[in-house]
DNA sequence: CGGATATAGTTGTTATACTAACTATATTTG
DNA sequence: CAAATATAGTTAGTATAACAACTATATCCG
């Protein structure tokens, strides 16, 4: 195989990240499900986590701190999210679901995996296995600390 | 497989997308290449097709039309693409990469070859086709006229 | 021909991504 | 303890992505 073959992955990857996105946020549209595909991992991973500092939140869903600052403020004008103050070190917060976080999330759920399973049509389960192992693998040879 | 375990894909294929695109990104810098990951895109689609429109090239790079017309305003620029009128429609452009634009796209070609490989480090040539056969039934799974 | 419709491209707005630079607070260490 | 350093989070700036609304020009069709 050629390098230039080899290059087009990128393309292929990038293309499809975009549509699954684009679908994802139509699909969350119509719906009127009042947030973006960004948001509901976010929030998806505080309902599952019960005390997150937002470095620790940034970890976890792969998004850097000014990305996640900003997610986490729509998110708090929206009146899901509230920043508590950490009790022992002021420079950090607590990120807690609000009640009407937690409910959204629980009304939401379902309905998200519906639309995501839309993607995996005329796809198996071996598929998704290797699919799995193929992205993890560019993305460790990627890593920095290469 | 349960729906919750098929949602993960999105959050694999975007990390590793955004992955892919942050650590060209940085070798473009380290490179001073002086043009980002997308702007490459468009300026090797544009040296591969003669005369392109900014519709024709929107549909090659899979980018909307206000996306692309960004990228070709910074492009212009730069002094590596420039925008002849169209002599039948006066609507339209023929994008014409410059001298300095079609020296850049042979400059740069091998070096992002090169920074692409990385990403297929313990990986076949039969992962590349599986890969790609994925990604592509996804995309195709998503589109809209479904 | 002339009004309706379609197409090419641009502009505006919001959200996310990334880097860099910044503030405030903790921690380390001489 | 005090200075150096590290960490948590924010702000600023630029680029891309998506959608909607817009201008200008072509085309269609009665």
């Amino acid at each position: 195989m050629t390098q230039e073959q080899f290059s087009k992955y990128s393309f292929l990857l990038d293309r499809t990240a975009r549509k699954v996105k684009q679908y994802a946020q139509q699909q969350f549209k119509m719906g009127e499900f009042d947030i973006t595909v960004d948001q509901w991992l976010v929030m998806k991973n505080l309902s599952e986590n019960e005390v997150l500092s937002q470095t620790a939140l940034a970890n976890l869903v792969f998004k850097d701190h000014p990305t996640l600052t900003r997610i986490i403020d729509l998110l708090c004008k929206k009146g899901y999210v509230e920043r508590i103050p950490h009790p022992q070190d002021r420079r950090s917060f607590h990120l807690n679901l609000t009640q009407s976080g937690l409910q959204k999330v629980s009304e939401l759920k379902p309905q998200v995996s519906q639309i995501r399973e839309k993607a995996w049509e005329n796809l198996n389960s071996k598929d998704f296995e290797e699919f799995k192992r193929i992205l993890n693998t560019i993305y460790a040879n990627l890593e920095q600390n290469n």
